[in-house]
DNA sequence: GGATTTAAAATGTGATCACAATTTTGTGAT
DNA sequence: ATCACAAAATTGTGATCACATTTTAAATCC
């Protein structure tokens, strides 16, 4: 899988008015987030400036933000690709989740306003809908959305950063979450979470987004799925 | 502060065999730490370029990873800066480190051994050096250094790329830090963390990092010292 | 004098090019 | 077939250039 591996990157929105390069970026950072890069295949600035049509100038820039984020990695010799799991650092990164996470989740409690409350519940009910129509795309997107509403209702707000870089190395694996999640019944953590809101309880709270990441990343406790994640 | 204040960056050891990018990467990394420019200062390309006597694109590959690192802030339009501090923002700064090293010295303990313990004492006998003789560059080094060697001690390691993000975002004014530590009796937080280490006791060593997080940070809790931060 | 407009200088973005280092391919021997 | 090795193709790095946008300055007006 070092090279050769056809790849297919569905393409951001061009929005005009925006940077060459942030347009790479966001498509990159959404390929990778998506799992449509396989871990170790052999990343060239040409071929992406061919893939996407642009120049390699952007290419180069792009990749470098997004090594810099941990979403791809510089092999030895100046070779990107995107990083490859094993089965510690996938427990390692949900382990560090939950900790950042909860942080966050208890520092932003304060600050989660009637409208923002509002609005996570008008996400859970799309998530619902999302799953209701087997959309793990969707469902992975919402479910992002849910927690960044909560942890960036805190202006001055630090981690977010830090959390989403986590989110972009767990995110190629999780595509395989989103294809068993069905075949168990699954507790709504998000209902736990906005109950736990209400109450103003930081302790409930940090325990519903505790619970959620992991039921999220429970997958990998099933031989076969943790046998797809290192292939 | 715009523009035109004089900056003055002390040149990284040029290593033959290594990119460019990455000398000025190296060079800049360390400028902010030591808080060498300015926050707010305006960065030019050119102007970097020139300081460092290399061509401008190295610098726009350096810029653009100290940037994803939190580093530096890219302006509203294009342009790049350290980030100013606030009050809230620093104490978030903080209070973020403290979650996060607390969970990767946890984490890293059970495969802390002789060997490396025997490193931390060596480190630990050299900041005393450092503070005797009122270096407080090096005690800031050898300090993150004994930090460092801790949490890399898991040999599965994922958060240490977080810590150097927050490293980097506090190191600007940690400068303000080292010059009323010695005002004021400090406890060697360091001692503790030894001894837990030997004890295996990950609940003391949390205690000792955190701890010493709050006492290395505690000068934002001086009035005068805080104004500092903010100016 | 101080605010506003206008011209000049500087800047980031993106493209293209040269080159050394690396990877891949092709060739021949075992 | 398998391996070793040399030739060819590809790649990342770094430099330079053009241009639209922004910033800075000078000039004008109240």
């Amino acid at each position: 899988m070092d090279k050769h591996t056809p790849i297919t990157i569905t393409l951001a929105q061009r929005d005009e008015a925006v940077t060459i390069t942030r347009w790479v970026y966001d498509t990159l950072h959404n390929a990778v987030l998506l799992g449509q890069i396989p871990p170790g295949r052999a990343l060239t600035i040409r071929e992406l400036a061919g893939l996407l049509e642009v120049s390699p100038m952007p290419v180069r820039e792009a990749l470098r933000q997004l090594s810099a984020e941990g979403a791809l990695e510089i092999q030895g010799n100046r070779r990107v690709m995107v990083p490859r799991m094993t089965a510690m650092k996938f427990n390692e990164l949900v382990e560090a989740r939950i900790t950042l996470e909860s942080h966050a989740a208890e520092r932003a409690l304060p600050y989660i306003d009637k409208d923002c409350l509002q609005r996570l519940t008008a996400i859970d009910a799309e998530i619902d809908e999302a799953e209701a129509n087997s959309d793990p795309e969707n469902v992975t997107r919402l479910n992002q959305a849910f927690h960044r509403t909560i942890y960036t209702a805190h202006p001055h707000q630090v981690t977010q950063p830090l959390i989403e870089s986590l989110w972009l190395q767990l995110g190629p694996f999780m595509r395989l979450s989103a294809e068993s999640l069905d075949e168990y019944y699954q507790i709504d953590r998000h209902q736990e979470a906005l109950a736990a809101i209400e109450k103003h309880d930081p302790l409930a709270l940090q325990m519903a987004i505790a619970a959620d990441i992991r039921d999220g990343c429970a997958f990998a406790k099933i031989p076969s799925k943790l046998q797809q994640l290192l292939n």
